[in-house]
DNA sequence: ATAAAGTGAGTAACTAATTACTATCTTTAT
DNA sequence: ATAAAGATAGTAATTAGTTACTCACTTTAT
């Protein structure tokens, strides 16, 4: 695929280092990516990385902004694309799911970095990142209970919470399985029973 | 706490690092959970460790026999106590957030152990420990559809599946707020929604 | 007395980061 | 147009710090 090629401009090389650590997450533990298997994947010394980033944390840095770029402006997408409240959410879940299908290192390295113990910059940009997609779920859920599309006695901080935790719980059973497609195929049949949760009686 | 006592029989020993790893689980990434921290809190000797057990892998074996134990036993004696298959559901779903808000390092360590490239030996356990625990919500799904009480054309893979990861998004939702107490207060309010998708119409 | 439990000083392997040096592009003066 | 000069990117070896694990020796309980 990558052809390896020497003396990239620095911006290009940044580029490809992020994608090559989101290739890396999905193949092993993200946490024990060391920035000597980031540069043999990449055709390059160790030494090399640090000519464009002055620290690891900075590469992780670089990777999370990669991720909530790319996830954010495809769930927006997703929700503009249709146009009822109850719609969108089943877009933006698909469009969530597809994203992960695709890079299924992304939601591991996101809830690695939220285990650690301190504050570091990372995990202080996933925190922002699951904030800001927070929002957009609470948003669709409170215009779909508006237009009687949901359940309007539904508790919306909680409803939040499961369409995260939906995801989170088909990428366990990705891991399980060690079959990342399974996500693809199980999405829509987990989605309908959660759909069902937060509907109206009608 | 623990009082330190120097020179305990072998296998009160052994309990003894079993419960210091889940401890410090709870407070720090369990993947750098390190011989030496959990010498440390002991008041041990880093060398001590190993007399006990042969490497650090062994450790994580005992830790996880340790979870599948206590975690299957307090789930099935939720599921004794009461009669019906929807009860059930719901008294299993309190008795493992129960567990997990007294061991908040517990699902991290699983989730963790699952994110290895190979097969390691605790990885396979813990697929084993998600097997077992997945094969009594099958159950209880299936006799909630027989007793009329849940959907007759629900997809019980697909709700085995949610039913997990429900847990899983309440922890995550816990890591966010750096907050474990969050999950016992979440939980009923969110299995509420759950337990309304797999619900029979009435 | 002796076997089990713990100590403390090691070791080899690995990690992120630094550095002196080299190779390759880009700009500029003529 | 092109040679010289400067800037940028990469190399290879090395660093200090960590980690899991070992072992000769000491302490303790029975």
């Amino acid at each position: 695929m990558a052809l390896h090629v020497k003396h990239l401009p620095a911006e290009e090389r940044r580029a490809i280092t992020v994608e090559t650590v989101v290739e890396l997450a999905a193949e092993q533990n993200p946490s024990d990516i060391t920035t000597a298997a980031i540069a043999k994947r990449m055709g390059l010394t160790q030494g090399a990385l640090f000519r464009h980033f002055p620290n690891k944390d900075a590469i992780l840095r670089a990777v999370m902004e990669w991720v909530a770029e790319r996830l954010l402006s495809r769930v927006d997408k997703a929700i503009r694309s249709v146009n009822s409240p109850g719609a969108a959410l089943e877009a933006m879940f698909m469009a969530h799911v597809g994203f992960v299908a695709e890079h299924p290192g992304v939601p591991r390295m996101l809830f690695g970095e939220l285990q650690h113990a301190g504050e570091t910059a990372p995990k202080r940009m996933v925190q922002t990142l699951i904030g800001r997609y927070g929002e957009r779920v609470r948003k669709l859920i409170e215009a779909g209970k508006a237009a009687g599309e949901l359940d309007p006695a539904l508790d919306t901080e909680a409803a939040v919470s499961l369409f995260v935790g939906t995801i989170q719980g088909l990428v366990m059973q990705s891991l399980l399985a060690g079959d990342v497609q399974r996500i693809s195929r199980d999405a829509p049949r987990v989605f309908a029973i959660y759909r069902r949760g937060i509907g109206s009686g009608r």
